[in-house]
DNA sequence: TTATGAATATGATAATTATCATATTTCTTT
DNA sequence: AAAGAAATATGATAATTATCATATTCATAA
């Protein structure tokens, strides 16, 4: 099994802030779990026993609403973190996350991130950092889920993917949902997403191959209303 | 003017878990301030020089969208602390305060914070803590953004006033709201908000004397669809 | 390969919400 | 107490979005 101290994933989240000695003594009780897409790592309610780093592939946060649909609220990609809030809070999980595609995640036990949080205060305040980070996204998800149209954000989440996780040699995005998944990311209707993504191609905004969608007017989009 | 260590306040924030010692060093640097109802504590895009302790009053956090609107993120009440998040990332502030009634805040400058946050694990990892709790309940928020109707949107907003923040003794809400106010809450149009306490009125669930609204139905209120 | 189910697509219609107009009430200031 | 401004209230109508029905395409396994 591969070493924390040298893996590069770490660089993208607060493990980097460890030292090589703490990494080492993560490294040793870590398990590493392969998930196919579509499975649940962790499912709302769930009390989880530790972190899990995410090596490789790409994951969906989701809640179930009252009304039985499923609300996207994050998508967590390779080198990012999951499971630091609850572990934080002391709490069950709020939220579920399941593979989008085939991963491979490290599990690290709890004891051990808390031993780190108790003890090295700069990872400490880089796990706070990150935490500030998704909060202030959060806001922005909340004004808007509250001010904008379907249209609007449906756009801005094709942006977002776009720029977040980018294209296939082809052009197309390379995380691929389904109509359902946008949907379930921007708070309405699977049928109300497909129509106004057959809006945008009609308006020469982007095309499809499939299920696969390339932007070709990446400038029109950001101008949606 | 009063001092931190013996301050009531302390006891429902993070800084509960300071030392005698630290608070002490605090109190010597802070200084109070009275804001009158309307007045802006801070606005979106300013750069905070410290954090602000909520000695008593109330006050709406508001981010402005793109089409000119308002959105309220968080009402935030005496005891708590704002401006945390943008003193931990280090950027300018992602939200505006503005005070709901006369109020009286200590601000505490950004350098006597920071120490603490270097030299105290106990204190960090509450403001962690208390982010993780801030971000589930902006996890909901977007859940209830992106899922519920209007109508549904408004009763829980009424619930959550009336729990969090209590009644006056003539059992309306003690947190005094324009219907504007709520319509920026639910992110609905000003008019909406009124119409829907119009139908909530005439069901019974609700009664308004002016400006005012008491809740004569809690558990209706709860089953709103 | 074909059959079978799932995902995507589109039409028709209903429900929800926004917008604009206009009263009416309440608050503030003089 | 009266005037003016702001907030609340309600009607009429338009725009947006959801729902239900039904094709059509796509993927997967027998």
């Amino acid at each position: 099994m591969g070493k924390c101290e040298q893996c590069i994933i770490k660089q993208f989240n607060s493990l980097k802030t460890l030292s090589e000695e703490e990494l080492i003594r993560i490294s040793s009780c870590k398990t590493s779990r392969i998930i196919k897409k579509g499975d649940i790592i962790f499912e709302e309610g769930d009390t989880l026993k530790g972190i899990y780093c995410i090596r490789e592939g790409i994951c969906k946060l989701t809640k179930l609403s009252s009304n039985g649909k499923d609300q996207i609220i994050k998508l967590v990609v390779k080198g990012e973190l999951i499971g630091q809030r609850s572990l934080v809070s002391d709490e069950s999980v709020n939220l579920s996350a399941i593979a989008l595609n085939d991963m491979e995640v490290c599990f690290i036990p709890k004891t051990e991130i808390l031993a780190d949080l108790q003890k090295n205060t700069a990872f400490t305040f880089d796990v706070l950092k990150e935490m500030a980070m998704d909060l202030k996204e959060a806001d922005d998800i909340i004004v808007n889920m509250a001010q904008k149209s379907v249209r609007q954000r449906l756009a801005e989440t094709l942006i977002y993917i776009n720029d977040n996780f980018g294209t296939k040699p082809d052009g197309t995005l390379s995380v691929l949902l389904s109509r359902e998944d946008f949907a379930n990311i921007i708070g309405t209707a699977t049928e109300s997403t497909i129509r106004v993504l057959s809006q945008f191609k009609k308006e020469d905004l982007i095309t499809t191959i499939g299920k696969q969608i390339k932007i070709i007017d990446l400038d029109g989009l950001s101008r949606v209303e």
